[in-house]
RNA sequence: GGGACGUUAGCUCAGUUGGUUAGAGCAGAGGACUCAUAAUCCUUUGGUCGAAGGUUCAAGUCCUUCACGUCCUACCA
């Protein structure tokens, strides 16, 4: 019987860019959810961004953008990355959405009636000029142990005190530097603590099968009969970029409130938008979710644990609804920071590794073989990477397509014989298909891959023994030749269909080539029939590079000292400051990369190609836009009049290298506002999405000549 | 300060309820081969399993302490 499974993970703040971190964490989650689809399991895997909270508006009021404006920018940045990593979500939503708003109203008032909600009155800093309350993290001070200047109002990070924010002398407001003043408040708490909390909570940890470590963490907050548990507040005051409390005015749900109620939004959504039923759900979303054969789980990091292990299925129980079946917790992803100088910045940027044109499948594998069920932190180590891919994703396992292909197309007109697989192989083969699926359902993903590369190394060790090279030089032993290489077609076809829910673009570029589908799991039993067609070989995957990892771990200089200001300013968290150095970085435009070329767009006339008024055009200047990170600013020179053009070509040219050239412009184009300035036309540049290439005019040519 | 988890060959990792000479891949060395994207195959060199104690007939595996790393410690998304 199929199972029904609702998948989410975790809402990414809509506060920065993507960073590998996420990645990690959605190539897990997706690597598990195409395995639960190719064993004919129905899947609806839901994400959405977590667009509220103080941090939000606040970055939002200093770049002079509403929230709503600031989310909408960083979201569209990143909505492409999304797509490009192979990543299978089938809705993507937003937790500022009408859809939220209701829930989380529903879910406040069910608590509510069932005397869950309290409310207080609590005394905390607030910053008289700007005129709100300030979490810890926005009051700074001098440290009352040792001293030390400028330390954040919870813990000392140069001694590593921890102490209350009223502890700190001489505290200022991190935002406006003003004094803060101690302030009265009444505050909306959830009753964690009371009896029916920690029973529910004990109850629900002893039937989920949660991961070891989290059951321990559990222990320690739910240990001496629940006394650890403490109410939770879950207000704020205004301004709050949030949802306001249905009964409260000016009261706002704390945004960790809100975010997971995000998972059911999105999905209900999904479910509205007619999304779900063209995946094949026709029920409603109430329907759906009263469904007690539906599994719900979660994909998150261990720093959120405490909100998916104790609230959400409290807030859930309590309001009448499903809780969650399991929570997937990962570690995180570090970089091997010994060996990298310090000069050369940390971390790997997403962004980057798509510009530089590095196959997203490399990374997906290298991420599934690190990958177990466990709650460990993994390292991206570059020499480890290359060495990974290179020799097990072409040395061993395309290695075997690319050995045996070329005999058949050449030899037998692109036609198999009945392949023979020699009992032991057969057998190891066989034990496989099992083996292989519980450690995928299991997240044990590097097991996984450690038993698909044993199999390609019997397969390697078959052709081996066999000879097809001799074979072919004796016009006696064609047959053989014909079977053997079959049969190792046979072995990559099996092999393909297990790397699939890792590598769902190779597997299909292999199907495709080889006329099989990698999505069929239980054809795995049966060997390919004599006589299957294939196509000729083509290279599947390229290796890796070791320059283009060079490229990707070299920032530009300025861009790491602006990253490094603003990593400060935002957040104290390392994982932060890693994205934020990244979304600076300069790309190098010298980069070897695979160019896919698109198909040609549908004919147009003559007319419509003379409706386009291209000139020659003189860059005057170029400068760097300072918070846009891949603007250009260009004056150019048409001739008759100057002009302003803005164009995302930073990540392939420095200002001061255009200044002085020719190049192609679009003179007729209708002006755009941007949020720097008015862009009036356009230059033309040859790209992708893997590089940048500024077109030029013969020199001769002068500025406002008209191209024809 | 309290707590969780980790520390196994140069690198990345396996090591089941404690049980014989601690395993694999990559890298290194030697050889074979040439069908294949300098891929593959065979052989082989590397470890007092973070440190020190302890329990046991027997410990990488259990206990204690210490060191290092990551994270949590509630109004921090």
């Amino acid at each position: 019987m199929p199972r029904k499974l609702f998948i989410t993970t975790a809402l990414p703040y809509a506060n920065a860019p993507f960073h590998l971190g996420h990645f990690m964490e959605y190539i897990q989650a997706d690597i598990w959810v195409r395995f639960q689809r190719l064993q004919g399991h129905k899947v609806h895997f839901i994400c959405a961004d977590d667009a509220h909270g103080a941090p939000i508006m606040l970055n939002a009021e200093k770049q002079g953008l509403t929230p709503e404006k600031l989310v909408e920018k960083v979201t569209s940045e990143r909505v492409g990355d999304l797509s490009k990593f192979n990543l299978s979500f089938d809705h993507w939503y937003s937790t500022h959405s009408p859809e939220n708003v209701a829930l989380l109203h529903d879910i406040y008032k069910k608590l509510k009636a069932n005397k869950l909600i309290i409310s207080r009155e609590i005394e905390q800093f607030y910053d008289p000029v700007k005129g709100m309350f300030l979490a810890d993290r926005y009051i700074k001070g001098i440290c009352p142990k040792c001293g030390a200047k400028d330390q954040y109002g919870d813990s000392c990070e140069v001694c590593g005190a921890v102490y209350a924010p009223t502890d700190l002398k001489s505290p200022y407001s991190a935002i406006t530097g003003a004094k803060p003043v101690l302030k009265k408040s009444e505050h909306f708490f959830f009753k964690l603590s009371d009896k029916r909390s920690a029973k529910f909570l004990n109850e629900w940890v002893a039937n989920t099968p949660l991961q070891s470590e989290v059951k321990n963490k559990l222990a320690e907050w739910l240990g001496d009969g629940g006394k650890n548990l403490n109410d939770w507040d879950i207000s704020r005051d205004a301004p709050y970029f949030g949802i306001e409390l249905p009964d409260a005015p000016g009261k706002y749900f704390y945004v960790w409130m809100d975010a997971p109620v995000g998972y059911l939004a999105s999905l209900k959504n999904y479910f509205e938008s007619g999304k779900a039923k063209l995946n094949g759900e026709a029920r409603s979303f109430d329907e759906f979710l009263a469904d007690d054969e539906v599994e719900q789980y979660h994909f998150i990091g261990k720093d959120i644990i405490y909100f998916h292990t104790l609230f959400w299925p409290a807030m859930l129980h309590f309001a009448g609804r499903k809780v969650p079946n399991n929570v997937f917790v990962h570690g995180f992803i570090g970089f091997s920071g010994e060996k990298m100088s310090k000069s050369r910045g940390t971390g790997v940027s997403p962004q980057a590794y798509l510009k530089l044109g590095l196959n997203p499948e490399w990374l997906r594998y290298y991420i599934a073989a690190k990958l177990n069920d466990r709650v460990e932190d993994l390292d991206f180590n570059p020499d480890d990477f290359v060495a990974r891919v290179n020799s097990d994703l072409i040395g061993k396992y395309v290695n075997i397509a690319s050995r045996a292909a070329g005999f058949i197309s050449k030899k037998f007109e692109g036609k198999l014989a009945k392949p023979q697989l020699p009992p032991d192989i057969a057998k190891e083969f066989a034990a496989a298909a099992p083996e292989i699926a519980t450690c995928y359902d299991g997240r044990e993903f590097g097991k996984a891959i450690r038993k698909i590369m044993a199999l390609a190394d019997l397969a390697n060790q078959y052709v081996d023994a066999n000879k097809p090279w001799e074979l072919a030089k004796n016009e006696d032993r064609q047959s053989e030749l014909h079977t053997v290489c079959s049969t190792c077609i046979s072995m990559f076809r099996d092999l393909t269909v297990y790397l699939a829910p890792v590598l769902p673009q190779l597997a299909a570029n292999a199907g495709e080539m080889f006329n099989f589908n990698a999505g069929d799991w239980k054809a795995l039993t049966k060997l390919l029939p004599a006589g299957h067609e294939i196509k000729p070989y083509k290279h599947l995957m390229t290796r890796i590079d070791p320059k283009q990892m060079d490229a990707l771990l070299e920032p530009a200089l300025e861009a790491t000292k602006e990253a490094k200001a603003s990593a400060k300013a935002d957040s104290k968290s390392s994982e932060h400051a890693e994205a934020a150095n990244s979304e600076f970085a300069l790309v190098p435009p010298e980069t070897p990369k695979p160019v896919v070329i698109q198909p040609i767009n549908e004919t147009i006339s003559i007319d419509d190609f003379g409706r386009i008024d291209l000139r020659v055009a003189k860059i005057l200047d170029a400068e760097l836009v300072v918070e846009a990170d891949k603007l250009l600013k260009l004056t150019l020179d048409l001739g008759i009049e100057t002009r302003t053009v803005f164009a995302g070509i930073r990540s392939a040219y420095n200002p001061k290298d255009l200044v002085g050239r020719l190049t192609v412009t679009v003179a007729n184009l209708a002006p755009r506002k941007m949020r720097f300035g008015e862009s009036q036309g356009m230059v033309l540049a040859a790209g992708d999405g893997t590089g940048i290439y500024l077109l030029s005019a013969d020199s001769g040519a002068v500025p406002g000549m008209r191209i024809k």
